[in-house]
This record gives structure tokens, C-alpha cells and sequence, in this order.
RNA sequence: GGGCGAGUGGCGGAAUUGGUAGACGCGCAGGACUCAAAAUCCUGUGGUAGCAAUAUCAUGAGGGUUCGAUUCCCUCCUCGCCCACCA
């Protein structure tokens, strides 16, 4: 670089501190905005080189913002809790506390250092106890709303990090952390009912500006499907299996019956010959792990219970199997089988030599299975309707009957909210025996700690390796474990799971609005303010996690009245993972990590940030390129030599081009365009350098544009200039919309579809002038011989002769 | 298996209410400056033919609609991400 990239910009970051050019104020006549990117997870491994590139396109869009008048929050913080940070400690018997200090330090110094407008005055971090004090509060806002419930359920077991998983931390049927097997486990656990708000969740989605993407994966994940619950008795038995089913027009079509291996039925109607091999099937159903089970191409297994049920629609006798192609987690954990209209029923039936029986027509003829919509036949009352009548007529006459009603059912499970683990947020419940028995603390003993003994402190441990029977390290510290019920004052226990770090993600930009109040989480004034959150930025790989669970976790502070909107995010923007040059993911085994600081060290942060802008669409992940950073580097020498240009008037072509950038520059940062908007003001550069002047106005327009994403050699620029204040602190500069229309524009002439010459004209000529000046020209005069069937003309832009 | 997205020079990419394909950057080649190098500046740079003007081919493959298609439609191939026996 040929400037002093690191005394700059340690000038200008410290001035903004001093100044407080980005302190986000409270009491503000002007109109507030507030972006958010997702608080980092300080790893010990620094900041990836893919930090930047979200926190730039924001911070951008912050810088921007305050230059056109706006009150902008741009808020940073920790989300420190979790697995990596406490594995780490054990490893090198450190405390947690200790990691986590550690590591924001370097991962703020590393922020510091790239110059990102951030109010650092509202930094927050999850694990510090006056924040899981309110993470804390709000389990208990959910605790007393009914919303939260301790329930045996088959969990996810990861072996090697002996935790418990949710659904969505399985990946594969592996363990999304660690990679390692996953096995079905039963363990009493803290639920979340997220599925009391499943419907609100998708219908809400209307009302929000996420990128299409987005909103289908939700759409997806929640997985909303209406159909019918049908109950069908079995035979002999005064059981009654209860199935879900989105195509009840299909039940005269039903030759068979499955059952779950895990559903409570199986040991219930099992006929005594057929007891052994059902067991055995189970249990080994039981060992299987999620990628096997899941794997859709093995061949389907099953076993006969012996016992068989009544087709409530014509009183048929079908049997009962047992097979792991249905899942406990879906629907009733049951199914009627219609091996002519579903795939699996019939590969299925096929392998068992079940009756298959046709009770859909379709208009063409399809070999096997038919899964699509047509017509009723060999359905009694229902032949001769469409799919969608039938489905209408025969729930009618379930429910008229009392056989079943139409239901709607969801994919999306209740939240798994428990972890057996040190460090995360103490769930803060006490168990007590005396009230459980006297009924006295809503008659399941447990109680709530109460708001003023809030926060239940993490306690110090020796060992933070969970215990070998899947409890909690804290289970083994009785001093804290044993304590006094808050509400008789007896012995009581400690709850002794601590929560997903999911929960103090799920509140956080709550949090940012009044980072040290110890009234409330947050006072109700500024979240009237600031909410809701004007743009968020984050990874698609948070769609269906994070980003659903805090919407949830908002919705439900609504509805409690704690906040002011039940959306949280007016627009959720997503960006692409920066890439190893190889295209391959950055992984420390394979050795292609690019470290930040050494970039900051060589380039300085200008060019980091810029470069990050340049090198692809904002939301596409790309390779890195240091050759790329190259030329971005000089191009801040190009502008920093610019200044030796700076004359009393310069040519009209770079007046235009300025006014044309202006616009450009302005329209790509609110599209979230950074690359092209970048490649404008090259442009630009070029055009003044080919023109050997510019003035000093038009420069110090220009260092504007060029502030939000080299704030650190613009403002030293324009200070050089004589510019006395801060630049964020001028007006974004606007575009003379008379200086954007070219004098004299080129208009492209083909003949038949292929360019065979180009004129130049006033952009408002008449067609049949620029037509006069096409045929004047040689080269197409030559291609127009022959009979013109027609011309046609865009205006300043093209003229097509067809002959 | 399903959903979403993407395939454009040696490389990252630009251009879509259908209107000059390859902006900008990298790389490469030649030149200027220099004793030399770095830096900088200038010129060239999709393929083929040609000294050139120019012609012709070209946006994953093949068809279609159109005066005109990277853009719209159909079929297929490849890659990425997400989900995955969801009844």
C-alpha cells in the first residue's frame, strides 16, 4: 500500500470512539433504524475471514443510513455459551469463564480493528449473569404460561458428546456437532410448545420482506398438511387405532394397517403367536439409528401382530403389521395402508403380498403405484368424484358418524429445551417434594425460583464433563443441588439441566435496546422505539433454527404483552460463506484458513472490507482470492493519487460520471449489490484518471460514496481536503437527475438480429433519423439489400432491420 | 427421492419488464519509465479465419416461441445447499 493504512486507521477509530459517531441514541427526533447481524459465536479459533463479509454489507447499510438522516442502531455482542467453548475447557482443564473472556477479547479487538460502526456502548454477551438473568426470567414467563413442560420423550442421544439432542441437531442421523452417533434414548426433558404456534408462524410469514428462499424454508419446515384422523377399531379388542391421513378419499382403498415399532398399541393388541418376532422387531427397530432407518432405498421391513382392524368405511377386516417406515414423530404414530395410492404402502404390499386395491382412476395409465389426484371408483358413495370432492364427502360422513374429523397436522416438534451440560443458562426451577404431594405447586412439584433470587448462578465445578449416566456436571455439586423451596421452605432439589444455546439467541436484539437495566430486560419506551428490527443478516443454515425460534420466542413475549410487535424482523437478508481458493470450505486440517489479522497487518482494513464487497454477489458463497484483494488494494492507491488531481473545474464527462455513480453507488447499496456498486466507483476512478482532473467538490462527493466501505482512507482523504468533521457525520450526496442522460447516445444496428454496425445520435432523435443515418452506414448499407419487411426501433437503444 | 439455487472467457464475476454478451477486477502478453527491479502508466486479451475492414461460432446439452433469447417455455445433463420413508 502507499499509504500508512495502520497509523490511519488507528486515527480514525479512535476518533469515532471519542466523538461518538455511532452511538445509537435513545431520545432521537430523527427516524430510528436498526440493523442487526447475528452475534458471533467467539470461538477459540479467532474471527473466520467470513465475519467481515456480513458485518461489512451492514455496516454499509448502517454508514449509509445515519448519512441520509437516520437514527441507526448497528449492535454487536456474544453468544458465548455452548458446546465448543466447554469442550475446549475440558480439554485443557480451564473454566469456561476463562475461555469465553479470552476469546471475545480477541474476537473484539479483531472487530475493533476493521473499523465496523457498532455502538460498542450496548455490547452484551449471553453468558454474563445480568443477561441469563432475563433468559432465565423468560423460561419462567413460558414455565408459567403452560408453555413449557418436563416430558418423557425418546431424545436423540449423541455417544460421544453424552447430550442430548433436538431433531434439528441431527444431521443425518449424526450428531450436527461432533459427527458422532446418534441413538434413540428415553430421558425426561424440558419441552417448549413451539407447535401451539405453528400456524401463527407460517401465517405471519405474509407479513414479512425475507427473501423467497427463506420464507419456503420455513413454510417447509413448520409443514402444515390437512387431512383426516380416522379411528379404526380392531377386531375382537376394544382398542381403537387412530390414524392420520391427507388423502381420506382413499380409505376403501386401505388393505392394511402399520403401527410405529415404538407405538404404545403394538404390545397391546400383539395375538400371542405372533409376540416373539414382534419383540424381537421392535427391539432391534429401537437400536437402529436415524441414517439407517432413514434411508429411503433399503428395502422395507416389517413384521404381522396377528391382530387385524375394521375399515370403519366398509367393516373389512384388514391386518395389523408393525414397520419402521412410520415414525412415532409424525401424525399418530399409525397409518392405514392404501397400497394402490402410496409409493411405500406399495413397495410395501408388494414385498408382503398384501391385497392392493385401485380406488383412484387416473386420466393416463400408470404402471404400479398412483399417487396423484383423479377419480373415485371401487369407493361406493364416493365413485365418480374428483380426489377433492371425495376427500370433502367422506370426512363429512366420518365426522357425522363420529368415525373421525378433518385435522390439520404439522411437521414442526415441540422444542427439545433441555441439555445435559455445564455451560449454558441453569434452567431455574426447584423441585419439591412436599409441594408435589400436597399439590400445592400446580401438582408437579416443581417450582419456580422466584424473580428476586433471579439469576440462578452458574456454579463453580471442578470436572465439567457430564456424569456417565447423562446427568448434568452440576448434578454432582449437592451444595448447590439441594436447596430450600421457595414456596413451602422445605428441602427441595435444584433443577440441574441447563438450556440450549439456542435460548439466549432467541432474545438477544431485545437485549441490545437497554443493555444495563436491572428493572426489566428491556424498557417497554425503547422497544416501542427501536422495534421492530429493520433488516437482520444471517446464514441460511439458521432458517429453520435460530431465526424459527426467535420469532416464536417473540411472538410469545407479544402475546404476554412484553413487547410491541409479533414479528421481529421487517427484512431478513442472507450472505454466501467466503470459500478457500480451492472453492472448498476453510478447515484448519486442510490448511487453507485465511487468518484476518494478517490481512488487516499487510492491506489494511480497507481493503479487507472492500475486497469482501467486490469479490461476488452478496448472497452467493465465493472463493478467495488474495489476487482479487490485489486489485483492490490498488484501487485505494488509485483514489489516494486522485487528490494529485484535484483542479478548480474539471471536464464534463466526470461531472456526469460522478452523477451516474451517485445514483449507481445509491441504488446497489439498498439492493445489497455491493459488488457492482463497487465496480462503479472503478469506474469512475478510471474516468478521472483517464481526464487528469476532478474537482475538489466532485472528489469529496465521491469520498462520500466511498465511506461506507473504506471508511478509514476517505475520511483521511477528506480531511486532507480540509474536510473538519467526520465524514458519517455529512449528508449522503445525491445525483442531479439532468447529469445522468448522455448527450449523445450509441444505438446498436442489426439486420435481421445480428449487430452490423453502431451509430451515435442525440438520445431524442426520431426514429427516421436514425434510421437516415443506419443506411448511411457502409458497412450495414451492405446488409440491407433485399426487400425491408420491417423496422424496429428502441428508442436511444437499438434498431433492427428485417429483410 | 423431494425442495431451492446455480451452470457465461484462463479465473471471480457483469448484463434479465427479452434489445450491442463478457462491465469491473484478477491473470496473461507487449510497450513506456528505470543501470536494473519494484511500483506506476499505456496497449492488447472468448474461439476460428484474416495484415485489416470484417465474417463466423459462442452464455451446460438439445429443441421451441420471437425481428431479436444468458433472460421466456419444454426435455435432459452437471454442481451446490437444505430436507429426507411426513402418511
Amino acid at each position: 500500500m502507499s499509504y500508512d493504512h495502520k497509523n490511519i486507521e488507528k486515527k480514525w477509530q479512535q476518533r469515532w470512539e471519542r466523538e461518538g459517531v455511532f452511538y445509537a441514541s435513545d431520545a432521537s427526533d430523527k427516524e430510528k433504524y436498526y440493523c442487526l447481524i447475528e452475534f458471533p459465536y467467539p470461538s477459540g479459533a479467532g474471527l473466520h475471514i467470513g465475519h467481515p463479509r456480513s458485518y461489512t454489507g451492514i455496516d454499509i447499510i448502517a454508514r449509509k443510513k445515519r448519512m441520509e438522516g437516520k437514527n441507526v442502531l448497528y449492535p454487536i455482542g456474544w453468544d458465548a455459551f455452548g458446546l465448543p467453548t466447554e469442550n475446549f475447557a475440558i480439554a485443557n482443564h480451564r473454566k469456561p469463564q476463562e475461555v469465553t473472556k479470552e476469546n471475545t477479547d480477541t474476537f473484539r479487538r479483531q472487530l475493533q480493528s476493521l473499523g465496523f460502526s457498532f455502538d460498542w456502548s450496548r455490547e452484551i454477551n449471553t453468558t454474563d449473569p445480568e443477561y441469563y438473568k432475563w433468559t432465565q426470567w423468560m423460561f419462567l414467563q413460558f414455565y408459567k404460561a403452560s408453555m413449557a413442560y418436563k416430558a418423557k420423550t425418546k431424545i436423540n442421544w449423541c455417544l460421544s458428546c453424552k447430550i442430548g439432542l433436538a431433531n434439528e441437531e441431527v444431521v443425518n442421523g449424526v450428531c450436527e456437532r461432533c459427527g458422532g452417533q446418534v441413538e434413540k434414548r428415553d430421558k425426561e426433558q424440558w419441552m417448549i410448545a413451539i407447535t401451539k404456534y405453528a400456524q401463527r408462524l407460517l401465517d405471519d410469514l405474509d407479513t414479512v420482506d425475507y427473501l423467497p428462499k427463506i420464507k419456503k424454508q420455513q413454510q417447509d419446515w413448520i409443514g402444515r398438511s390437512e387431512g383426516a384422523e380416522v379411528d379404526f377399531k380392531v377386531s375382537n379388542s376394544d382398542e381403537v387405532i387412530r390414524i392420520f391421513t391427507t388423502r381420506p378419499d382413499t380409505l376403501f382403498g386401505a388393505t392394511y394397517m402399520v403401527l410405529a415399532p415404538e407405538h404404545e398399541l403394538v404390545g397391546r393388541i400383539v395375538k400371542d403367536e405372533y409376540r416373539i418376532e414382534v419383540e424381537a422387531y421392535v427391539s432391534e427397530a429401537g437400536k437402529k439409528t436415524d441414517i439407517d432407518r432413514a434411508d429411503a432405498t433399503k428395502e422395507k421391513t416389517g413384521v404381522f401382530t396377528g391382530a387385524y382392524a375394521i375399515n370403519p368405511v366398509n367393516g373389512k377386516e384388514i391386518p395389523i403389521w408393525v414397520a419402521d417406515y412410520v415414525m412415532m414423530g409424525y401424525g399418530t404414530g399409525a397409518i392405514m395402508a392404501v397400497p394402490a395410492h402410496d409409493e411405500r404402502d406399495f413397495e410395501f404390499a408388494k414385498k408382503f403380498d398384501l391385497p392392493i386395491v385401485e380406488v383412484v382412476q387416473s386420466d393416463e395409465r400408470v404402471d404400479g403405484c398412483f399417487a396423484g389426484e383423479g377419480t373415485a371408483i371401487n369407493s361406493n358413495f364416493l365413485d365418480g368424484l374428483s380426489t377433492n370432492e371425495a376427500k370433502e364427502k367422506i370426512t363429512a360422513w366420518l365426522t357425522e358418524k363420529g368415525l373421525g374429523k378433518a385435522t390439520v397436522n404439522f411437521k414442526l416438534r415441540d422444542w427439545v429445551f433441555s441439555r445435559q451440560r455445564y455451560w449454558g443458562e441453569p434452567i431455574p426451577l426447584v423441585y419439591c417434594d412436599k409441594c408435589a404431594s400436597t399439590g400445592s405447586a400446580s401438582g408437579d412439584g416443581w417450582v419456580p425460583v422466584p424473580d428476586d433470587q433471579l439469576p440462578v448462578l452458574l456454579p463453580e465445578v471442578e470436572k465439567y464433563e457430564p456424569t456417565d449416566d447423562g446427568e448434568s456436571p452440576l448434578s454432582a455439586i449437592s451444595e448447590w443441588v439441594n436447596t430450600k423451596c421457595p414456596k413451602c421452605g422445605g428441602e427441595a432439589r435444584r433443577e440441574t439441566d441447563t438450556m440450549p444455546n439456542w435460548a439466549g439467541s432467541s432474545w438477544y436484539f431485545l437485549r441490545y435496546l437497554d443493555p444495563k437495566n436491572n428493572e426489566v430486560f428491556a424498557d417497554k419506551s425503547k422497544i416501542g422505539y427501536w422495534m421492530p428490527v429493520d433488516l437482520y443478516n444471517g446464514g441460511m443454515e439458521h432458517t429453520t433454527l435460530h431465526l424459527l425460534y426467535s420469532r416464536f420466542w417473540h411472538k410469545f413475549l407479544y402475546d404476554q404483552g412484553f413487547v410491541s410487535t409479533s414479528e421481529p424482523y421487517v427484512r431478513r437478508h442472507s450472505h454466501g460463506l467466503v470459500l478457500a481458493d480451492d472453492g472448498h470450505k476453510m478447515s484448519k486440517s486442510k490448511g487453507n484458513v485465511i487468518n484476518p489479522d494478517e490481512i488487516v497487518e499487510k492491506y489494511g482494513a480497507d481493503a479487507l472490507r472492500m475486497y469482501e464487497m467486490f469479490m461476488g454477489p452478496f448472497e452467493e458463497p465465493v472463493p478467495w482470492s488474495t489476487n482479487g484483494l490485489l486489485g483492490i488494494a490498488r484501487f485505494l492507491d488509485k483514489v489516494v493519487r486522485l487528490k494529485e488531481m484535484v483542479r478548480g473545474s474539471e471536464e464534463d464527462v466526470v461531472t456526469r460520471m460522478l452523477h451516474k455513480t451517485i445514483k449507481k453507488v445509491t441504488e446497489d447499496i439498498d439492493g445489497l449489490r455491493f459488488n457492482t456498486a463497487v465496480s462503479q466507483m472503478m469506474i469512475f476512478v478510471n474516468d478521472v484518471q483517464a481526464s487528469g482532473s476532478i474537482t475538489k467538490e466532485s472528489f469529496l462527493k465521491f469520498l462520500l460514496l466511498l465511506c461506507p466501505f473504506a471508511p478509514h482512507l476517505s475520511n483521511e482523504l477528506a480531511e486532507q481536503l480540509g474536510v473538519e468533521s467526520c465524514l458519517e457525520t455529512n449528508q449522503w450526496p445525491e445525483f442531479d437527475a439532468s447529469l445522468i442522460v448522455d448527450q449523445v447516445v450509441t444505438i446498436a444496428v442489426q439486420v435481421n438480429g445480428k449487430l452490423r454496425g453502431e451509430i451515435q445520435a442525440s438520445p431524442n432523435s426520431t426514429q427516421a433519423e436514425v434510421e437516415a443515418l443506419a443506411r448511411a452506414d457502409e458497412n450495414i448499407a451492405k446488409h440491407l439489400e433485399g426487400e425491408i419487411k420491417k423496422v424496429i426501433y428502441v428508442s436511444g437503444k437499438l434498431m433492427n432491420f428485417v429483410v
